[in-house]
Order: structure tokens, then C-alpha cells, then sequence
RNA sequence: GCUCGCAUAGCUCAGGCGGUAGAGCACUUCAUUGGUAAUGAAGAGGUCCCCGGUUCAACUCCGGGUGUGAGCACCA
């Protein structure tokens, strides 16, 4: 006798041992049939899982978001199958769930085609309709390396090698095909309703670019066609905010091919960085940072000895002068930052040094790395760095995360993504540093009281650093801001201070910067906001239109009323209808329309239109300047002014709050 | 850097078993002076990414490059 609770509380009593499978069909039998998994105490388990003791149990489907995950994870099975099916050659390696889909990574002698994706696709659904059984079963190392080795499959044959301990591992049979898994999966192949493979590219083995490039294909799976069809159009949607569409739309920058990875910024796009670049310089002079600028060449032999050329060189883009000497294009701002240091002799009183610069920078990223803003071979960081005494390192660190975070808020960024990378192979300075170091960034980290996530080995090469990192609209992550402890250089570098016992000291130094390169940073904004710029943001703020000719001379007037008060204002006075220029001036996401006609001229006012299509009705200029003023001061800090998202013909559903 | 894909008008994209190309929008001109998401007409606009090869003939096929997209690797 054994006594099962279900999520609802209800209980029910079974004279035997049942599987899963059973107690569903016991509830009924639509649920049988969705039942993709159990969970059992909260662990997931198979459907042919036995309970033989009294649990709390739930059947998972569709419905359940662990039924989804599930359900993708046997769909990379179900692609391995099929691929192995269509190429007998091909062998599989790994093909695990990732975001809304999964991949499989397959050895075979040729990369796959488009074509092949069609044909793994059909396969796939011919599988489905077999409905062939998922069957777990479990193996010995031993066994199961034999097996797979007779199978000709090195690459699990390595993976079981490489599995620590000599537990037996659970296999996964359905079919023909077998697969090592960890599981659970579906009980059959008739599960998949809607799958769509995305695409195929190479990975590493191992991920690493040592090793045998692998054929990788994606694939995304869903409980339903209807979800499926959802996700696509969400992807669609995605799609729609990406910044290299929108920065070419919105006229705010563009690359070219003389100039691979180095942006030309455009009148527009340009304002928006300045408007930035001054914001930082406030927020730096505010919180105790001193602006300076170095060279932007530099004789490599500074790179020598900061440490730079020996692990970057090939990143680094050279000129050779008249005076046959190589000056080093900077790639970052750090060793200049210690050469201002060392002018005049520093004391323990100087300290904490915050220097900041907005310092141009090139590095000769790799081709495929480039991305839009995001990865660039030219660009500008709010770059600073402290140097301090050990004991200020913790102090420094969390002022520096909640000045970061206060920053983020403004810009309307309230989620914030947070790792530690500690100490890398390839590495400089002793193990005693490292443990100081790793542990001040730690406790800073603890302190902010957020989650974070540690990522072992990807420190820099002279410390180990606190990454904070926002997601584009693909949901990619991107770096932005970051603080390293840095106890090398500044030695390398010949830094030091007098410490209280007239002793010298070399400081350590803080990298840091909030929004890391304002290229990467401009980029998830524009993904953030899908180009609809809070006002404060906005190259133009507001537009005033004309209704007819007649009101010219006005508009004029209100245009440069507006600019003398400092806002970004420009008047379209073409004479073409007051819906033509709503609509192209709604579409250029500029904030605020401004109509005037004879009825405002009479009588000294404008009617105020928002982007989202919002009529604030006729004020006075000055209403129109309070009213902006206000809004402006917000920043983009959410929850403040709120957009009523007015879906003017399904053309402007995708701005955003204000 | 690696694998695969892509490169046609300012933009977004069609197109052709190899015979030098089209649409919409934008642009120019003319008419129109209109109250909240596209007024009408006409016109102009292309070394079909670059360099080679095959061919009577290449934008199209082949090779190499460059740029770019997805992913991998890298990211001071």
C-alpha cells in the first residue's frame, strides 16, 4: 500500500509499486496520453519510472514548462536518430537543450547543407509517425563503452571516458538508436507535435578550436503548433529591434567595407553618444573620478612591458613611423593611465586615484567576431581606473557596484546580469594575490545581495574581474560594464606610493567601466527601447509640423523658442499632409509631434502628439516646455512615466514606455 | 580565425537552362495648401561586391578575395 499526493492536495492509494505512466491513466486517460514526464519530490523522472514509496507526485506535460524542456531534449535524440538514419556515417557527439530549443552536434564527413536540414526535418516526422517506444535502460562503463566503440561512435566512447566514477549510466533506446542520457524523456516518438529545425553551423569538439570542427544543427520544439507558431513570431518580432536595422532606419550610423568593424556615426547617432558620453562625465565628476586623455599612439615598447604584446600582439593594430619606430594604436587606456600616475611622487593621501577617459581605442578584433555595435575594432569605453591601497579594494569595488547600478537604473535597465571570472591558465602573479583578489570581488558581490554566477578560468590574464552584463534582443548576452582587480601592472609599470611608514608601495589598480564600450552599449539600448529613445535620449525630441504654408513663419518662431530653451527640436515645414508627416516622423520614433494650424497660431499654441500616437491635446509653448522638461528628467528610469501603448494600426505596438 | 549561407537602384527585395535587369518606398520636377500614420502625375537612378578563369558572350558557371549573417573559437 502506497499513498501518492498529487499538486491539487488530493491523495489516492495504490495496492502496488506503479510507474508514472500508471498513475496518469489511473487520473484519466487524456492524461495518460499528455503525460510526457514525472516528477517525483520535485525530481524529474521518466513516465515508466516505478514509485514504490509514498511521494508527492506530478505528471508533467506540455503544459509545464519542464514538460517543454523534456519534450526538446528527446527531440535532439529524435534529429540524432533521423541524421543517422538519412547518413549512417555521421556520428553523434553531444545535444543538449539550450533557450527555447536544443542542438546535436554530429562528426560527419561533410558539412550539412540546407538541403540535409529539409531532409532531417522529414525524417524526423516519419519517425514521429512510427511512434516508436523511449526506452531507458542501464549500462555498466564497461559495457557501454564496448558497445559504443563496436558502434564506431569514438566520440561517446570519449565522453563515457571522460565521465568521473564507475556508476552505471542510462541509455536511451527508440528504435534503431541509442543514446547515453542522463534523461528523462518522452515515452514515445508520437509526442512531437511541432518542431522546426533553425539552422546549421560548426562548433568545436569540446569547444575548443584545437579539436575537429563538429557539424552543428539547432532545432527548436514546442508543446503545440500554436506555440511554435508563437515563438517564430516572437523571433520576427526580435528581429524587428535589431540594432543594425534600426541604426540604419533611424539614420544613426553605418559601417562600410574600408572599414571593417569601425563605425561612421551619422548626425543623429552621434547626438545620442554625446547626450551619453556627457551623462557619464557627470555621474564620474560626481562620484570622485578625474577626467584625463592619453596618447592615442603609443611605442610598442610600453605594450612590451605592460604585458599587452606578449599575449595580444596579433590584436593589435601597429604603426610604423618616419622614425622607423612602432607605435602601438591603443587598444585600451590602462598602461597610459599609469604613466599619468607615476608623474610626481605619490602618497598613501592620494589614495584612492579615480582617473577616467574617454579614450578611442582599435583593436584588430577576429572577422567572425564581429557583430553590429556590439563587437567592434574601434571604440570608446567610460574607462577608469583606480588605483588604490589593498585594504580600500572592497570599499571601491561596492561603491562601484551600486554607482553601476544606479546608472543601469537610468537608462531603464533593470535586470542586470552579474559573474565572476577568476583565474585563468594563462595567468600572471602569485596564487596568494589571486585568492585576495577572487575573494574582495566575492564579498563585493555578496554584498549587493543579487544573484551572481561564477565562471571559472575566464579571469583576465592579471586578475580576476566582476562582469555585469545585458541581454540583446535576441536574448544574447552582452558585457557592459566590468571591475578587475589588477595586481600586476601597476608593478610591471613601475607604479608606487609612499605608504604612512614612509615606506613605497606599488597600489593596486581597478578597471572599471559602467557602460563598457559606448558602441556594445548604444546597441542593446537601441535593441532595449526598439530606437523609441526615452525623451532624454532622443537625437530629436520633438518635430513641429505645419499644416499648410500659412503657419511657416510661426513654426519657425516655436522652433527656435524650443532650441534656446536647449531642446532638440526641428520643424518639418514640406509641403505635404499633416498624416504624410505623422506617419514619417511616427515611424523616425521621434517623441513628440508638434501640429500647428491656424486655430494654434490664433491662438499662441501647439497640439501635442506622442510617438505612440497619444493626442495630449492643444497647450501653450510653456506647457509644452514643463511638460517636456518633466520628462526628460525622468531619464529612462520604468515606472515613471508610462506610455499608453496605443496601436495605431499595428504600426507602433513595439514602442516602449517613456 | 573556423564551418555554412548571403552580396542586384539610396532603402527593402524580385529575377533570369549564360544573350548586360525589375517592383515598392526614397529622390527630382510639376500640380495640389490639405487638421493627426502614405495626394496625384511625370522623370531620373544600376561596373548586378572585387579580381581572375571557362565561353562567341558572364550579373548568372568555376576559382580566389573582401564584406556581411548564424553558430563556434577569441574578447586586454
Amino acid at each position: 500500500m502506497l499513498q501518492i499526493t498529487l499538486p491539487d492536495g488530493s491523495k489516492r492509494d495504490y495496492e502496488n509499486p506503479v510507474s508514472i505512466a500508471e498513475i496518469a491513466e489511473s487520473i484519466g486517460p487524456g492524461l495518460a496520453k499528455a503525460a510526457l514526464a514525472g516528477r517525483i519530490d520535485g525530481a524529474l523522472v521518466d513516465t515508466s519510472h516505478v514509485v514504490a514509496e509514498n511521494a508527492e507526485v506530478a505528471i508533467v506535460t506540455e503544459r509545464d514548462s519542464d514538460g517543454v524542456e523534456v519534450l526538446r531534449h528527446s527531440c535532439a535524440h529524435l534529429m540524432a536518430q533521423a541524421v543517422q538514419r538519412l547518413f549512417p556515417e555521421a556520428q553523434v557527439t553531444i545535444g543538449p537543450v539550450i533557450g527555447d530549443g536544443f542542438f546535436y552536434d554530429f562528426s560527419y564527413e561533410r558539412p550539412f547543407t540546407p538541403e540535409d536540414l529539409a531532409a532531417i526535418e522529414k525524417t524526423m516526422g516519419e519517425i514521429v509517425k512510427e511512434n516508436l517506444p523511449i526506452d531507458r535502460s542501464v549500462m555498466s562503463r564497461d559495457e557501454a563503452i564496448a558497445m559504443f566503440k563496436e558502434m564506431g561512435e569514438k566520440y561517446k566512447v570519449e565522453i563515457i571516458e571522460s565521465i568521473p566514477g564507475d556508476e552505471d549510466l542510462s541509455f536511451y533506446r527508440q528504435g534503431e538508436f541509442i543514446d547515453l542520457c542522463r534523461g528523462p524523456h518522452v515515452p514515445s516518438t508520437s509526442k512531437f507535435k511541432a518542431f522546426k529545425l533553425t539552422s546549421v553551423a560548426g562548433a568545436y569538439w569540446r569547444g575548443d578550436a584545437e579539436n575537429e570542427m563538429l557539424q552543428r544543427v539547432h532545432g527548436t520544439a514546442w508543446g503545440s503548433k500554436a506555440d511554435l507558431k508563437l515563438y517564430l513570431q516572437r523571433l520576427e518580432e526580435a528581429e524587428k529591434r535589431d540594432h543594425r536595422k534600426l541604426g540604419k532606419h533611424l539614420n544613426l550610423f553605418h559601417f562600410q567595407e574600408e572599414a571593417p568593424g569601425m563605425p561612421f556615426w551619422h548626425p543623429k547617432g552621434w547626438t545620442l553618444y554625446q547626450i551619453i558620453q556627457q551623462y557619464m562625465k557627470g555621474v564620474q565628476d560626481a562620484n570622485g573620478y578625474k577626467e584625463i586623455n592619453t596618447p592615442q599612439l603609443v611605442d610598442s615598447s610600453l605594450w612590451k612591458k605592460s604585458g599587452h604584446e606578449a599575449k595580444f600582439s596579433d590584436e593589435m593594430f601597429t604603426v610604423e613611423a618616419a622614425d622607423n619606430r612602432i607605435y602601438v594604436i591603443k587598444p585600451m587606456n590602462c598602461p597610459c593611465h599609469v604613466q599619468v600616475f607615476n608623474q610626481g611622487l605619490k602618497s598613501y593621501r592620494d589614495l584612492p586615484l579615480r582617473l577616467a577617459e574617454f579614450g578611442s581605442c582599435h583593436r584588430y578584433e577576429p572577422s567572425g567576431s564581429m557583430h553590429g555595435l556590439m563587437r567592434v575594432r574601434s571604440f570608446v569605453q567610460d574607462d577608469g581606473h583606480i588605483f588604490c591601497a589593498e585594504e580600500q579594494i572592497q570599499a571601491e569595488v561596492a561603491s562601484f557596484m551600486d554607482l553601476l547600478f544606479a546608472v543601469y537604473r537610468d537608462f531603464g535597465f533593470n535586470e542586470v546580469i552579474l559573474r565572476l571570472s577568476t583565474r585563468p591558465e594563462k595567468r600572471v602573479g602569485s596564487e596568494e594575490l589571486w585568492d585576495k583578489a577572487e575573494q574582495s570581488l566575492k564579498d563585493a558581490l555578496n554584498a549587493t545581495g543579487l544573484h551572481w554566477e561564477l565562471v571559472p578560468g575566464e579571469g583576465a590574464f592579471y586578475g580576476p574581474k566582476i562582469e555585469c552584463s545585458l541581454k540583446d534582443c535576441m536574448g544574447r548576452i552582452q558585457q557592459c560594464g566590468t571591475i578587475q582587480v589588477d595586481f600586476f601592472t601597476p608593478g610591471s609599470l613601475g607604479a608606487q606610493y609612499v605608504a604612512e611608514d614612509s615606506d613605497r608601495k606599488t597600489p593596486v589598480m581597478l578597471h572599471r567601466a559602467i557602460l563598457g564600450s559606448f558602441e556594445r552599449f548604444i546597441g542593446v539600448l537601441i535593441e532595449q527601447y526598439a530606437g523609441a529613445m526615452p525623451a532624454w535620449l532622443s537625437p530629436e525630441q520633438a518635430i513641429i509640423l505645419n499644416i499648410t504654408d500659412k503657419q511657416a513663419g510661426y513654426c519657425l518662431n516655436l522652433e527656435e523658442s524650443l532650441k534656446n530653451k536647449g531642446f532638440r527640436v526641428s520643424a518639418d515645414l514640406r509641403n505635404e499632409k499633416i498624416g504624410f508627416k505623422i506617419r514619417e516622423h511616427t515611424l523616425q520614433k521621434i517623441p513628440y509631434l508638434l501640429v500647428v494650424g491656424d486655430k494654434e497660431v490664433e491662438s499662441g499654441t501647439l497640439a501635442v502628439r506622442k510617438r505612440g500616437g497619444e493626442d495630449l491635446g492643444t497647450m501653450t509653448i510653456d506647457d509644452f516646455c514643463d511638460h517636456l522638461s518633466q520628462d526628460v528628467a525622468h531619464l529612462g528610469r520604468s515606472g515613471v512615466i508610462k506610455e499608453i501603448a496605443n496601436n495605431v494600426n499595428g504600426v507602433a505596438k513595439e514602442d516602449v514606455a517613456i
